[in-house]
DNA sequence: CTGTTAGCGCGTTCAC
DNA sequence: GTGAACGCGCTAACAG
């Protein structure tokens, strides 16, 4: 095992040198560029092994004095969520700045497909490459591959669109973070008290046309059947992610379900759900999981209306997708295991 | 709100001549470096303000041309996790290699102080910043005072030593921790049967005088007493981390206390703790909560013997510490949000 | 196919 | 106090 890294400050031209080449010779094959002889090559390969030879990337970014333009679509009107990752995304401006890089944020209505598809359609010779929180629709999909054919390099953000042509996917699974919410809730909410029936859960969701919220809605009630058959899952109400309509439908929910023992909140505008329970007298009474880490949820938890947060950070969302939006245009390779973003629960204790 | 981030790729060259000076000038404004009239800096200043100049990294970089060495002292014989950690700084080479750090990893007995300290006393003069493993120790404390005052960067790694004068702290709060892992193992357990006591709770950990496994069993000895008291803790047993001397432990508890419950182990060599619980036959019986994800604790959590993992990213650490270091010796400001290495929950629904 | 050379943007001597 | 000029290691355009 070498415990030693980069002794020597070695270069290219150290390289070329050890090769018997000249330095452009070593540069191409360094950078797999042809005009070079198989034989030529593989001299300055076997040089670059012999000496554990890595290029500068300072070097190099700045002698490729070339710059690039970003994309980064989100939703308008955005909840904080989406916001956060707004901010997460400004503030990489250094970041950028190192790699000449110049980014736009887009705001756009995501939700609906047209509207979506005529912005995106409006993206080529603009830019580089874009990050889209994207919606799993034919015209969306469509409109992805169309970028990536006229050769922009596309990721998706937070919400995926796997049918498409997109080069990467920068988000959680959505399955696993239901099927943790549905764990969480489950092993809290323990076995059934001998003699009595399991009791029900209500589940608040965004919309039933969103990849995220639908994929979550799946792993949830898949545990659930496989592992607390006991709990009986009601049909799921759709709020839009808006507080008011969350209150309502809460308060519907509560009001109509006697047995109700727990609530899984899919998205966001979770205050109007902490509203309807505290009406109630019932905060802290019913058991509930919910998605993303805001200062509303954080307050929730602190206060014990939810027991449990399903999240993601939009900090490494942010980062990752500009690691990866950079990989892609210069053509270096991504690291998986770096990019991959954690479905992370987050209790009262552990709150960051 | 500012859309728009890096739109025109300014210079240099280009503030300097907004200040009506010379690069050079601009440049020792830009750096803070003296020599240079107040209302001419004020001039710089202002033009920076201005164009919105953010100087690009590379190029600093590679006009620097000064190079680091770097330490990273890491418990010798290491467990699995300190592997991983090893592991991750090696693969970090190509980032290290960009800045002209050379980094070399130190396996020494982290758990002798005097051996330890012996080590860190060798340090100055090989290296410009170390990161290690400390024991909050007074000869450790000392030694690292030693280090700071002899002008290097040092932070501490995994475990912390806070009164000594190390410049930052790259792991988790394991008062936190603790508490993550009493609190999902209260929960998961519920509340006591109706007339029934709460049973016990045994506790396995690696050594009293580790810092980060003393705090564990406070934050874990909080919960359970302030939220669940009928739980009852039985004394530690110490294991030093080793899976034979786990089994043997575990063996005597199952043994000797015919109410337990729970087993919460503290640090590694969990697999004794597996083997322990499978001969008794009470493997899920027996709620089990441990900490950090390796081959062996994945394999656990997805036969069900743990319910839970409370963990840390060695890769987040690793690029943490390296990131930290690099920023300690070229003086730049730290982001601490970035930072914050967070407390993980893992069940087998989120396991990554 | 291969080699020579002029920068990329900034730090850092040196002179002035 | 201030400015001119060279070079960091690599890329890319141009010759050969």
């Amino acid at each position: 095992m070498n415990n030693q890294i980069n002794d020597a400050p070695l270069t290219l031209r150290d390289v070329a040198a050890a090769a018997g080449v000249s330095l452009a010779t070593a540069d191409r094959v360094i950078n797999g560029r042809p005009g070079v002889s198989a034989k030529t090559a593989l001299k300055v390969h076997e040089a670059v092994q012999r000496l554990g030879f890595r290029p500068l990337a300072a070097a190099a970014e700045l002698a490729r004095s070339r710059s690039w333009r970003f994309a980064v679509v989100l939703p308008s009107g955005g909840n904080r969520f989406m916001m956060d990752i707004a901010d997460n995304v400004r503030a990489q401006a250094d970041w950028f700045r190192a790699r000449r890089i110049a980014v736009e944020i887009i705001e756009t209505d995501v939700f609906d497909a047209d509207i979506l598809a005529t912005e995106l359609t409006g993206l080529p010779g603009r830019f580089d490459a874009v990050a889209l929180v994207a919606l799993d629709h034919p015209r969306i999909r469509a409109a992805i591959n169309d970028l990536v054919e006229g050769g922009m390099s596309v990721v998706t953000l937070v919400s995926d669109a796997p049918s498409s042509r997109r080069q990467h996917y920068v988000g959680i699974d959505n399955i696993a973070a239901g099927r943790t919410a549905g764990s969480l809730l489950g092993r809290f909410l323990g076995p059934p008290r001998k003699g009595e029936a399991g009791g029900s859960v209500g589940i608040v969701t965004g919309s039933g046309s969103l990849r995220d919220h639908a994929e979550r809605r799946f792993g949830f009630g898949q545990v659930l059947a496989e592992e607390f058959p006991h709990l009986t899952r009601l049909p799921p109400v759709e709020g839009r992610d808006d507080p008011d309509r969350n209150r309502d439908l809460v308060r519907r929910m509560l009001a109509g379900t006697p047995d109700l023992v727990a609530i899984y909140n899919t998205g966001e505008g979770s205050v109007g759900l902490g509203e309807a329970l505290a009406e109630a007298g019932l905060a802290r009474k019913i058991l509930c999981v919910g998605h993303e880490l805001t200062p509303a949820t954080r307050r929730m938890l602190l206060d014990g209306t939810f027991a449990a947060l399903v999240a993601q950070d939009p900090g490494h969302e942010a980062r990752s997708m500009a690691r990866v939006l950079h990989a892609l245009v210069t053509g270096q390779e991504i690291v998986a295991a770096q990019e991959h973003i954690r479905v992370q629960v987050i209790l009262r204790d552990n709150l960051p």
